[in-house]
DNA sequence: GCCAACGTTGGC
DNA sequence: GCCAACGTTGGC
């Protein structure tokens, strides 16, 4: 069941005896048309390289939620990047990663990386917006709750097995990069050898949490910044 | 440790 | 809604 669910980020939160997030729910915001104004105007990859100014920034992730509505146990898992926006401080913990591979990747996941918000499960799958990890990985709360659809019996409150990290919206990509734009480029670098041919949202299909600039996924940023094609 | 059955992910 | 891909479970 690996897979991202959120509510409200735990921090300053008053966390009551029975804290069910009071959002994550139905927050259906159809993208409000005031929402541009958020909109940050500079490239990723600029901001960060002039801040880190030789520090080596290697590490883009990529962070699938579901962009529709669907019941597990019950409770709807949609959770957009608009639904993220609507949140206070626009920011939101990264509840319900069931996957050791997935979760091994949210505990590398350092201060101010950021990550590419993927909607998956939807009419048009693909890269939405930016965000940026703004608390590094603490157990995730939902899996010792009975009544939450990732709840994990066998995990115990002294060893937590699962782990989430915060995030907070950045911006919406220039454009939605869809699914099949990503899926053209590569097939074509697969046969090029070019630097897409490894992306692991092809080659690791299920995996919900993913590097995007390390290992086998390949200078994902840097191919799309170098290219004509603007984010 | 093998592997079949099963459950989940997620595009189409 | 279908179903391929693939991770997990549990019998042996």
């Amino acid at each position: 069941m690996p897979r991202p669910r959120k509510r409200l980020a735990g921090s300053a939160e008053p966390a009551g005896p029975d804290n069910k997030g009071p959002a994550g729910k139905r927050t259906k915001t159809k993208n409000p048309v005031g929402a541009s104004a958020q909109v940050v105007n500079s490239s990723p990859q600029k901001t960060s390289a002039s801040k880190t100014c030789g520090k080596y920034l290697s590490s883009y992730w990529l962070m699938k939620s579901e962009a529709e509505s669907r019941l597990e146990k019950g409770v709807d898992v949609k959770f957009s990047i608009e639904d993220l926006k609507a949140q206070p401080k626009q920011t939101a913990c990264w509840d319900g990663v069931r996957n050791y591979q997935a979760r091994n990747f949210l505990r590398a996941m350092k201060l101010e990386q950021e990550a590419f918000f993927y909607h998956s499960n939807c009419k048009e799958p693909g890269i939405a917006g930016l965000v940026k990890i703004v608390k590094e990985a603490y157990p995730d709360h939902t899996q010792f709750e009975k009544n939450n659809p990732h709840y994990d019996p066998s995990s115990k409150e002294d060893n937590p097995k699962w782990s989430m990290v915060d995030v907070q919206f950045v911006r919406m990509m220039k454009r939605f990069i869809t699914l099949a734009e990503l899926k053209t480029h590569h097939q074509a670098h697969k046969a090029t050898g070019g630097p897409l041919k490894n992306m692991a949202l092809f080659s690791r299909q299920r995996l919900s949490i993913q590097p995007l600039t390390q290992g086998k996924s390949g200078p994902f940023l840097l191919y799309y910044s170098h290219t004509r094609m603007t984010m």
